[in-house]
DNA sequence: ACTAATTATGTGAGCGCTTACTCACTCATG
DNA sequence: CATGAGTGAGTAAGCGCTCACATAATTAGT
């Protein structure tokens, strides 16, 4: 790794764990040089602002977890296992970086408005794969939109809890319960 | 109604709409008592600061849904009487005050570490209701805040998902689905 | 291979601006 | 005239960001 490189590193991993810990509002220039042990100038030698910076690790995280979730659920034939696929790839990724996944759990809300329409997106895979599923009969149809939130709210709010630290271990420890979860309220019938 | 607690009355409001539409850092004194039609000096005359006027309204929401939800499941005698209960009571306190209900939602993260342990809380009231059901054998047996969680999520993301505009109408249309949703995760079999 | 020139990277004091909050004052009410 | 409510210019502190400078890395010229 180049010196460079290194550096940006750096400062995107201390700025992640200060973000995370207060907010982007709260975490200043100022403490994430101090964090990653660099001049508060040489932030901006790899970044144009703050928010630019807290935009790129939201959107770069954002982009790489749906191309794998895709490319996870891809190779399943039926929707149960597509589910599966699904729900072991994101849990996988969360404890794989359980900051990172932090981060981008609880600023969703501050950044999913920013996300160019044409970029791969973990919110339309899921779309994509219940839409589907419901035009081949495999689960009743219903507005797409509520099935996929019931469902991915499932493991969110799991996630979110374990962010809250109610509970331990890895997510990933748990990919069965949410899968037939999940799988339960997609098939739900109409009432 | 008071002078004093009608000036008071719209600088909660004013802030509360503000907060929602950006977030509590980013929203300043002045844009308050400008949105409120009041100098910015008279804030202080009702709140100590500017973050004890954002925990107030969070607080007061917080204690005041859980009482509800505590009363509303309470004369049910089943799980599944008591879940639609709850998520009708959720649902209409979502629908008839959505911003103050946006804010609760979307601010959880930041003040959920600051609820007084003993106030009304409405995690604990789904915790307890979900607790004695597996008590009495209604459904089976599995770590609390886990099952908890994967029930509440289902709700709370399709609540989510409406605050990000990815659906129209009121929460309380889709009682009967998110109830099903929820007694449907709750009666998963451990594997 | 050596040097000169150019560019990339790192530094931190300091700038302009915004912020939450204060306070001396006014006014209305009983 | 005492008190509580409202005012808004003012203040100190903190913010993101810049820039003149230092140094390291890369390239060009001979």
């Amino acid at each position: 790794m180049g010196k460079a490189e290194d550096t940006k590193a750096r400062i995107e991993r201390a700025a992640l764990v200060l973000f995370v810990a207060r907010s982007v509002a709260e975490t200043t220039t100022r403490e994430i040089a101090l964090a990653a042990s660099i001049a508060e100038g040489t932030i901006y030698r790899h970044f144009p602002s703050k928010e630019q910076l807290a935009l790129d690790l939201f959107l770069r995280h954002h982009g790489a977890l749906a191309e794998a979730l895709d490319e996870a659920q891809r190779p399943h034939p039926g929707l149960r296992a597509k589910i599966e696929a699904i729900v072991r790839c994101y849990c996988e990724w969360a404890d794989r970086d359980w900051t990172l996944f932090a981060y981008h759990l609880l600023n969703q809300h501050a950044f999913l408005a920013k996300v160019p329409d044409d970029a791969p997106n973990p919110v339309a895979v899921v779309h994509d794969v219940i839409d589907r599923a419901m035009a081949s009969g495999e689960v009743p149809r219903r507005d797409v939109a509520l099935s996929a939130a019931a469902a991915i709210g499932v493991v969110l709010q799991a996630a979110t809890y374990k962010i809250y630290g109610r509970f331990e271990g890895p997510l990933a420890a748990h990919v069965g319960f949410f899968s037939d979860a999940a799988w339960a309220v997609l098939s739900v019938k109409a009432s």
